[in-house]
DNA sequence: ACCATTTAGGACCGATAGGTACAAAACTAA
DNA sequence: TTAGTTTTGTACCTATCGGTCCTAAATGGT
């Protein structure tokens, strides 16, 4: 019928993602966009839409993703090491100078959720999945013995979720390796 | 001698960083700072240097002010109730809709920091000189009954300045106040 | 009154932002 | 081979960005 695409959506989408993720939705320019997708301005406009349509895109994409990740890491048995890894993960993530910058919904909660309804309304149920996740783990944790019972289950989600943004935005922000290593240490302490 | 400034210096100063208070750094534009300050293109260059000069010196007066702010907070007996207001004004500061947006520290943290140097290290030492804060109103509080002993001044210092970044990330994020009061509960549980 | 000096207003600058329009190119079905 | 459809490259658009420059207005000292 007609000419086909010469390039593959998800993947072109997949490295919008990363550079959404690396820089932030104000500091990505459409030329930063085209130079990492590979695509010309008229074949993105023409797919994704506006820059913001794309970014949305893209947060989806990173969301199921990033998911499936955590599902991963937290289902498994003893439950401890799971949680140990997950929270390691956020910080050496921020660390690593090229994969991305920590976890992208708490990037996007600083940049777009106050002034963006529909980011916001994503980053609210990535945060409840986050903590609905670590609840079912250290509920399993508590059951094998690995994470402390004098705390209910919900309570101890509840402030792991509120150190999850913490740490990330203490690496972030250039602070020595070891400070933050000590925090994350202590927030794994509340487990014992 | 010559003609004098129509304006205040320091109040200009002031309204300028309320706006990158609020706004961010990249999004707030030279006529946002014009209108705010009320001053002439040439006078803002002529008395601040560069939009990131303003900057410097915007966040250098935040930060002094704030060191205020957190000292009279802290320095009461008994320390408990210090703590307790210190941290709730943080979360209350990101809902209140002009004041600002939190701990503009912790913006920066985000925005700038992780490219900018001169920025990073001001808030190295921001949250150097808060867990240091804490440090001692926690260390007056085991003192005076009304934070818990079992655990090293310290240690429960690292562990709220973790806390601190991520109520403010969670509120700003615009999920639920129940949710984030939960947190907050949870935190200062902590010095139980 | 006048001069030296500094402020203030605004025109102007190149660069870049996100986004649109359009025509040529590439492909497939007939 | 050609008709019909979609993709793609490029030129172009307006708005705005941070920043400079120059002139005119305002002032205090002499």
């Amino acid at each position: 019928m007609a000419r086909p695409q010469a390039f593959d959506t998800q993947e072109a989408l997949h490295c919008a993602m990363h550079v959404f993720w690396r820089k932030g939705y104000e500091a990505t320019s459409l030329s930063d966009l085209l130079q990492a997708t590979g695509l010309s301005k008229s074949s993105l406009y023409a797919t994704f839409g506006s820059k913001h349509d794309l970014m949305l895109k893209a947060f989806d994409k990173y969301r199921t993703d990033r998911q499936l990740d955590m599902s991963r890491m937290l289902d498994v048995t003893p439950a401890r090491p799971g949680i140990e890894a997950f929270f390691r993960m956020i910080v050496e993530d921020v660390r690593s100078p090229e994969q991305g910058s920590g976890c992208m919904s708490i990037n996007q909660a600083v940049e777009l959720a106050p002034h963006d309804t529909e980011i916001r309304c994503r980053i609210e149920s990535d945060f409840q999945a986050i903590e609905q996740a670590l609840a079912h783990a250290i509920d399993r944790g508590q059951a094998d013995g690995s994470v402390t019972a004098k705390c209910p289950p919900a309570d101890l989600a509840k402030l792991m979720v509120v150190a999850f943004p913490g740490l990330q935005v203490l690496t972030r922000s250039g602070i020595e390796r070891l400070r933050v290593d000590e925090g994350l240490a202590l927030v794994l302490a509340l487990l014992d």
